[in-house]
DNA sequence: ATAACAGTTGAACAACTATTCAACTATCGG
DNA sequence: CCGATAGTTGAATAGTTGTTCAACTGTTAT
């Protein structure tokens, strides 16, 4: 979706099942609630944060190393590991000169293996 | 990630923790694989699409019911679902000049569900 | 056969996003 | 204090993506 304050283009066609669509929309979540989850799984949307969960997660490292590990700059990482830190996925400290990054969570391990089952069933 | 086929820039800093880098490269999935899961999160990372899969959660559903129920277009509803079908995230069947809609399998709740679950907690 | 409707598709455009580059802050060692 | 290193940040750029529009296919009913 582009634009959160879209104009509402009406569907032109005959309402096949205008019953089932009235019933559905009292089911629907709220709009605010689909941003989030969207906004949310945008962020699992590039290999390169994945990368870098996957890098966390098996060891708490510093901006340096996941930058060495992935072969990429550490301003490249650094950008990707401000979205991770804004969407509460990764958290951090500070040691010296360096700032060891590590996973926030077991929501992330969950969400990531349920996609992976799916994956290997296709 | 923008390209595949990246050439590798390598960090120029002193490796802090060599041996851990060197042990996590080791433990770290496939590349194919970073790119598998993060193509299949990338679908849920649009809130049309998630509206989408809600609504043929709750009942099976048509293209035009969809796009009457989201206020859409025919079209755009249609260019979304055919990225969902090619992700495996929902079936449909024809009836008539009707094509049905429906949730292709429960992973889909469990990783939404998932997802949720860590909204909350923020 | 033909009109009408459901749905799909490709091209084009606008909005978005990831990486690069350069400049910056902050910390450590001398 | 000064140089070197770790990390962050903003602007620019190149690539990606969602919606629109128009044209198209396929099915139903007359």
């Amino acid at each position: 979706m582009k634009k959160k304050g879209n104009e509402v283009p009406t569907c032109e066609c005959e309402e096949v099942h205008r019953e089932a669509v009235e019933k559905q929309r009292g089911a629907m979540p709220l709009e605010e609630m689909l941003y989030e989850l969207s906004d949310f799984f945008k962020i699992f949307g590039d290999s390169t944060r994945i990368s870098i969960l996957f890098a966390v997660d098996g060891a708490p490292m510093c901006v340096c190393d996941i930058a060495e590990l992935l072969g990429m700059t550490k301003s490249a990482v650094s950008h990707q590991l401000k979205v991770l830190r804004q969407a509460a996925l990764v958290k951090y400290r500070k040691v010296g000169k360096n700032v060891i990054y590590s996973l926030a969570d077991d929501h992330v391990r969950d969400i990531i293996e349920k996609a992976l089952e799916h994956i290997k069933e296709k």
